[in-house]
DNA sequence: CCGTAAATGTCGTCG
DNA sequence: CGACGACGTTTACGG
């Protein structure tokens, strides 16, 4: 990775057009190719880049070098370094990554697991139940007959409903399943989403993921 | 800014749990509190990362140096340093910050000022027409009477479709508007969004940014 | 501060 | 490779 301190402006043609007046900044080119360009404040989004895959090409005039990084589709971010305060290369390697725990995944395999937690009397037939405009999280039996599909979301906002409400649009046209009830489930769930739901006769269930990890951890349960 | 190349493993504990594996990484500190964790690849999101605003705090055991970031929401990051290749600081000064053509307010400036691009009979209500549920990008008047919705993605996807149809839904409800019919127009209008919106009688139109922006150009025209 | 929608979204997954 | 949904989405804008 090499890291240019320099005062710099730059452009970019691509989706959009975009330009940056001159101002010193922190410049990281990636051994992918991509490229950054951070300003000593906001957050982790660059002011300007390329994401990879990419090619950089470098040209010097008399009193500036210009950085031209091309990737795939055409896009260009052009970038004028007219004053170069420090220029650091280091190799770093290969990075292991992120190891995540607590996303919607693992959520929708504890509810699996422990559908008692949305409602009585459910059987599961399988996660990600696929349909022609996209899978369902969970679909399950009803104990009246019938069917039930659970949207999950860690946060349940509007396009949660939607989304469900379009999947039971579908699936009660399928009479083996039919009728298909919803139930929208969440760690937590914003006014507007859950009136939506409600209006639409769309069940809501708060859902607690401590507890239901603790639920499914055999070495924490009681009895 | 600080800049840190380093050995180092660190853990996010906030929305989800998430842990780095040791390994050569760059740490970027910036002026606002804010920091990031890079590695050499991916794209311009960093392996971790805390937003601001948030303090640091550090600590040097033996042989580690520990940094514990904290934001208001009581996230935290600890990154746990345990080789430091090498320590940069400079400093940046503000930024003036960058400079965009072709977003999709852009657009919808063009668009309301060239309505003929998009139906024969339309005039402008205006931009921005807010409702309860949210602004809607323009609402004209239909020449045959009633009005005309209409949203402006610069892709046209589903959830597009979906926000016009509550619009409509609402719109519909005042008497001084309806009959109340929708325009989707997008630079690019996905498969699945086209015939979501032909099924509920939306109108689609691809626009063609380029070409709007010359029939707004004085100087372009030739009458 | 909350709600809504845009984003050069990016990133993963699955067909 | 395209389509779709999640994301610690982040970011900007209005009430």
């Amino acid at each position: 990775m090499r890291i240019l301190i320099c005062d710099c402006t730059a452009v970019y043609q691509g989706r959009l057009a975009a330009e940056l007046p001159r101002a010193t900044r922190v410049i990281m080119f990636k051994a992918d190719g991509s490229v950054l360009i951070h300003s000593d404040g906001g957050s982790y989004k660059p002011l300007n880049w390329m994401s990879p895959p990419c090619s950089v090409s470098v040209s010097t005039s008399g009193e500036s070098t210009e950085f031209k990084v091309v990737n795939k589709a055409g896009e260009i971010l052009t970038i004028t370094v007219h004053v170069i305060h420090a220029d650091y290369e280091h190799q770093l390697g290969l990075d292991p990554g992120l190891i995540k725990d607590g996303v919607e995944s693992h959520l929708q395999k504890l509810l699996a697991e422990n559908l008692d937690a949305l409602a009585q009397g459910l059987t599961l037939i399988r996660r990600e139940y696929p349909t022609a405009i996209g899978p369902v999280d969970i679909l399950c039996k009803a104990a009246g007959g019938g069917s039930v599909a659970i949207e999950i979301k860690r946060r349940g906002e509007i396009d949660g409903v939607e989304q469900l409400t379009r999947y039971l649009e579908l699936l009660n046209r399928d009479p083996l399943l039919a009728p298909v009830t919803g139930i929208y489930a969440a760690q937590e769930i914003k006014p507007q989403a859950k009136t939506l739901a409600q209006d639409r006769g769309i069940t809501c269930v708060s859902v607690d993921y401590e507890l239901l990890k603790g639920l499914d951890d055999p070495s924490l349960r009681l009895f």
